[in-house]
DNA sequence: ATGGCACGGCAACCGTGA
């Protein structure tokens, strides 16, 4: 199984790019983020042309995530069980070939003021009771999105983000590592321990060319997938292209 | 040393992103 995420920054604006992106790398599952639209806005029919079914969580103007997938699968929850506050389009799930697929845009929690930094946390929280209940019932599990989580100093260029940023707080942190204590893996870092990888980079000041990165979007794994993990890493040339998305697709191969 | 972008919604900028 080939599986990718990929936070497009607008599905509409980058229909084009992560259309050729699909016909180049065929994921059998790629997760969506930002998708930035309504169900209804969705280009549904240029995947659709490709072998793609499309399950969308839209919303207007801000957020939303889909899943595309070429092969069968079933959704099984598209929001993410808990609070009743989640009017935002941030999550997706699916059962495909005996593993449970979770697309997720976590929210970011700088804007709001604190307000919004808890928001971030609580819906850490619900995350994680939502993989420890799906992991309790012994299902293969991954989950995979835009986490809006740099989960330590080497997953960030020097200078790249501001301490008190809410990407790398240690509350954010140390909610990151309870969904790694689950039992997960972080499969890039499992497959890359000691390079520096990113899959952000600020469209300002020039933070490509610099290579200002951050490591945010990730794929987490339970055990027994991890021990089928053959590849695991960011698409980087997905940056360099005309109009692209700040964020690339980060793509993990299981046999 | 510093400033630098892009999106949607809406019809001038503004909230958001990270």
């Amino acid at each position: 199984m080939k599986l990718a995420t990929w936070n497009v920054n607008s599905i509409r604006q980058r229909e084009g790019l992560v259309r050729a992106w699909v016909e180049r790398a065929a994921p059998d599952v790629l997760l969506l983020q930002e998708i930035k639209c309504e169900a209804a806005q969705f280009p549904a029919e240029g995947f659709g042309a490709l072998g793609y079914r499309a399950e969308v969580v839209g919303q207007k103007t801000y957020n939303g995530v889909a899943v595309l997938a070429r092969i069968p699968f079933a959704v099984t929850a598209r929001a993410l069980p808990g609070e009743a506050e989640d009017a935002q389009a941030r999550y997706v799930e699916i059962e495909a070939g005996g593993v449970t697929v979770a697309g997720l845009y976590l929210p970011n929690g700088n804007s709001g003021g604190e307000t919004g930094f808890a928001y971030k946390l609580r819906w850490m929280d619900r995350l994680t009771a939502r993989a420890q209940a799906l992991l309790a019932e012994g299902r293969s599990l991954i989950l995979a999105g835009d986490f809006n989580v740099c989960p330590a100093p080497e997953d960030a260029a020097p200078g790249a983000i501001d301490a008190a940023d809410a990407l790398v707080r240690p509350e954010t942190r140390a909610r990151f590592r309870r969904l790694i204590w689950l039992g997960l893996t972080d499969a890039v870092r499992a497959l890359h321990p000691r390079d520096r990888v990113f899959t952000f980079w600020d469209y300002q000041a020039g933070a490509w060319p610099r290579d200002l990165g951050l490591r945010i979007d990730h794929v987490l794994v339970s055990a027994e997938l991890a021990e089928r993990l053959v590849t695991a890493a960011p698409d980087r040339a997905e940056r360099d292209r005309a109009q692209p998305s700040d964020h690339v697709p980060v793509v993990v191969e299981l046999e």
